[in-house]
DNA sequence: GTAGCTACCAAGGGCCAACG
DNA sequence: CGTTGGCCCTTGGTAGCTAC
């Protein structure tokens, strides 16, 4: 599995995350870069139609654009890299699958077998829609991970970082130099949205959500209180916390609406309180004439 | 293997940023 | 400047990840 790295507040964390076991802590560098660094960000491949080295500028990736376009960007990468690389030994599709559940893994390769007399082999890799926000993520992930479908499906070797591995990963970085040093780790920095604060040591946790119970759990560093870091606007200026006037019905009524209606989901009990929440707002701007 | 934690889902209106 | 897309915000249930 491909080793990632999380966010601190001064250091870059690289873990090793091996299937089925506990997250090893491999090292931890002093970093407030959130960059990866490239292997050689002079040279560049000559190939015709590469478009690696100037994956970051494509208009068509970035933006708003890189949602609606990011399946397509990984098909053209493992296109290209098949052809560049791998002489079109490898499938001319592949599944690429987005996972919204890995947090702190880049990518995945899922290699095995399937059950039958002819024991194929097959590949399937998995990509972080969290941790890959960006075309060049996307691309360096990418290329990590077909280097293990690589190994499995042309050598029929699955050792993980191994000599296979490794002779693939080399073979990418000689034939595209633009690519960053295809190594065992990313050191990626993880863009959460929201982040806690110790008020104590200023030891930062990042989060997607403001999920986070800050009554129950306390910094890991000195067991200091946390306390959710001001949502900031472009210009530095603090994002003022606001209740959406919906939002407040919903807390004020979802219970009593869920008890009158005890057998239907929560989607029929949300459209319920949409409908009243409207009827209730046309009664209350009647009532001003 | 299991308990605990975290993110997602549904709905709506409103706000904001990006884009043409 | 108008349009469009995405996010905010609430709830309880639940899937899936993480830690032990």
């Amino acid at each position: 599995m491909v080793q990632t790295l999380i966010d601190g507040t001064n250091f870059l964390i690289i873990l090793s995350v091996d299937r089925g076991q506990i997250p090893k802590i491999l090292m931890k560098i002093p970093s407030n870069d959130n960059t990866a660094k490239c292997g050689n960000e002079k040279s560049t491949c000559k190939i015709p139609g590469c478009f690696f080295h100037e994956i970051e500028k494509l208009k068509q990736y970035s933006g708003r654009n890189f949602k609606h376009n990011k399946n397509e960007l990984t098909q053209r990468i493992y296109e290209l890299a098949n052809t560049t690389i791998f002489d079109d030994k490898l499938p001319k599709k592949i599944e690429i699958i987005w996972n919204k559940k890995m947090l702190h893994t880049a990518g995945l390769c899922i290699a095995n077998e399937i059950q039958n007399l002819k024991k194929e082999r097959y590949a399937r890799i998995h990509i972080s829609l969290k941790v890959c926000d960006s075309a060049v993520r996307i691309r360096d992930t990418l290329i990590h991970e077909i280097c293990h479908v690589a190994s499995w499906l042309i050598d029929g070797v699955q050792d993980s970082h191994g000599d296979s591995w490794k002779f693939y990963a080399k073979k990418c970085n000689e034939i595209h130099p633009e690519l960053p040093m295809i190594t065992r780790c990313h050191n990626y920095r993880i863009n959460y949205k929201i982040y806690y604060e110790c008020i104590q040591c200023s030891a930062r946790v990042g989060r997607y959500t403001k999920s986070l119970n800050t009554e129950r759990f306390l910094c890991t560093r000195c067991k200091g209180t946390l306390v959710m870091v001001p949502l900031l606007r472009k210009d530095g200026t603090p994002i003022q916390p606001y209740v959406r006037p919906f939002a407040m019905y919903v807390k004020q009524n979802y219970r009593k609406v869920m008890h009158e209606m005890p057998h239907y989901f929560h989607g029929d009990v949300m459209k319920k309180l949409s409908k009243d929440y409207i009827a209730e707002k046309k009664e209350k701007s009647l009532n001003l004439f």
